[in-house]
DNA sequence: TATGAATGAGGTTTCATTCAT
DNA sequence: GATGAATGAAACCTCATTCAT
């Protein structure tokens, strides 16, 4: 037996995957209530208006992504700095492409980047400043005897580009190859790859220095 | 003396300008045209309609970009597979951290990515997939004897994804560090990070592969 | 005691005798609404777009024009071809001469008819065609035995000319002689002499033939 | 040798045809220049502005069709009443049916009546009434005798109907017939149509007279 | 005599929000 | 707790007209 969900949920979830779509500045709060099965004034009524309804939705895909993948899923006990790297780079790839609602979350980011408003800076401060610090004190951890301050933080920038970048080209991979979906495998071959090239990358760097 | 320009190229640079900093639809024909000095007639008067200006915007910024910074700009005689991934990368940092006008392309890129209008089909085709073909080639010509048709597209979305990630964090990172403009020296300095980063993960695979 | 009629009725009928007045291109959403007492908004909130107001006009129009005015209203049992001519007639010429709403779809029509918009295809399929249906199956049946096709063709078109030319020359009609209602005798009489002189014309042409 | 137009005289029957296709108010002012191949500010140049080029439109047109079909265009000598209608009616009808410039004022004036300027009155006052005098007046003498006044008035309305239904239905035409072009002899047959029939008419009032 | 750039008034439509129920 | 009618601001676009050359 399904209980029918509240409008409130109907709502937040129906704004989840416009918002995601077409963004901000896009997404009408018509359409969002359409999808909702809702009255037009739903989403003032129990939102009050259409920003804190997209606060809302941060918070509601924030959630699930981290719940379902977590950043620090599959880490081994005494972890290499290899294992840190491929468990970060899993985590993203697989949230990168999920076709549930916990792939809205990247999907909301890249649109919010290119548009900010004024969730941005919220954003940054309680989910993306974490999450790049659960890698980067491994990293610096582990490379800081080897690597100076700024070749460190070049690094970061370095295996952190090769990860959002699925998610970034996105609309031109879409136009190229249609929507192609990705089993299990492909994402867990995705993040490997990362991880190894990212590790040759780190190497490469600390051979120079020698 | 500086003559005046004519409201037409008026109107295209600030149209270019705030499209580049807010994209198609966050942008009024009202601002263009208020930042112009123009009427708010103009813009329909020498380009039809909003989007046939956007088109305009685009093959402005583009030619721009890529006569200043060309994509093959400092190739030595016989290259290297390091000379091409250096004047790749270069070229691209060199874009991105622009100042002047020759920077809007990559703002304009970014945010056509994140929202796509119908020119977007047109820039892929005519831009963005000829680019990357100049460094394709020469990657899989020294690749194709120690790497699958698979890794070596791996190994091409790993050096863009660091390129261009320079790109699509820039709200970011100017959120963090406010806008800090980098000079010659540390432009070059990033692209050569890339190019020996890259350089360590190919070898790795290859490596890997024996 | 007059219930207040809901905006949307007072925008339909606002609308249908301005459309009827100015037709559809010299008619602005802004008189319709002023005229209505309602927002500017109000066409598109209730109709969608001036478009599909100018539709509901027309349904509006015919309903009420074709209830008042049924074009087969007083046919006595057994009618002849007089009683044909006459009923069609008559209910023309009530139709053209109404001051009230159920005179607006005349008008309607003729701006139409000057200035076709996609309406007007409709318009002849559902309209037009049945009504001149009713007496065209008479009239063939009638003279079938006497008259070749092409003649009772051009019988139809004296018919029709001559009651259609009451709507087509208002303008003139009303320039010269002011705007002078007809009383109820005065229409019948009008029905009549083109009923009478029809007759005649079909019976010359009936004599031509022997 | 082909002397190239005048730039007024280009703008004049450029704006003939297309007012006559689409009226006043639907026709703009560089609907016209481009077709006259003139600059845009021509209309206002040549002719004041958009309202005093419609009257010199009307000039023109006027000046044509009178010339090419003159309503007493093939009288004998000592005409009859039927002479008299098939002259009118036989210039009507080829005016009419025209697919020269001469077939525009026709036109011009279906569009005019169903959207009255401030043109109208005068259009009436010189060229209506004057023409409808030249059938009136022979009507009325023939007729004094055995029809009273407004017996008189209705056969002239019936007559005139049925020709200018012609002009009036034809965009009703086209959309069932598609745009069929008659020859001459077809141009003569409708006119003797109308004139026969109305002769029919008027001889059963005379009838129902006695 | 003629041009083409430029303008401002006014048109339709969209949309987040409000308000009475 | 929820609705749907209604609103006003603002967007894009059209077009007759003007003006400097």
């Amino acid at each position: 037996m399904t209980k029918k969900k509240s409008t409130r949920e109907r709502v937040l979830e129906a704004a989840c995957q416009i918002f995601a779509d077409k963004g901000f500045h896009n997404t009408t709060v018509a359409d969002i209530c359409e999808k909702a099965e809702a009255n037009i004034a739903a989403v003032n009524y129990h939102f009050g208006d259409k920003e804190s309804l997209y606060d809302a939705v941060w918070h509601h895909a924030f959630e699930i992504t981290s719940n379902t993948y977590p950043i620090d899923g599959d880490l081994p006990e005494n972890p290499t700095l290899l294992d840190y790297l491929f468990s970060h780079t899993n985590a993203l790839t697989h949230r990168i492409f999920c076709e549930e609602e916990a792939g809205l979350f990247p999907k909301l980011l890249h649109r919010e980047i290119a548009n900010p408003t004024l969730a941005l800076d919220r954003i940054m401060k309680e989910v993306l400043f974490p999450q790049s610090m659960f890698l980067g004190k491994k990293v610096h951890e582990e490379l800081k005897n080897h690597l100076d301050e700024k070749q460190i933080r070049l690094c970061m920038h370095s295996i952190i580009g090769q990860c959002v970048f699925f998610n970034f080209n996105r609309p031109l991979r879409e136009r190229v190859l249609g929507k192609k979906i990705l089993n299990e495998e492909e994402k867990v071959e995705l993040a490997r790859h990362i991880a190894t090239f990212s590790m040759g990358g780190i190497k490469e760097l600390i051979n120079k220095n020698k």
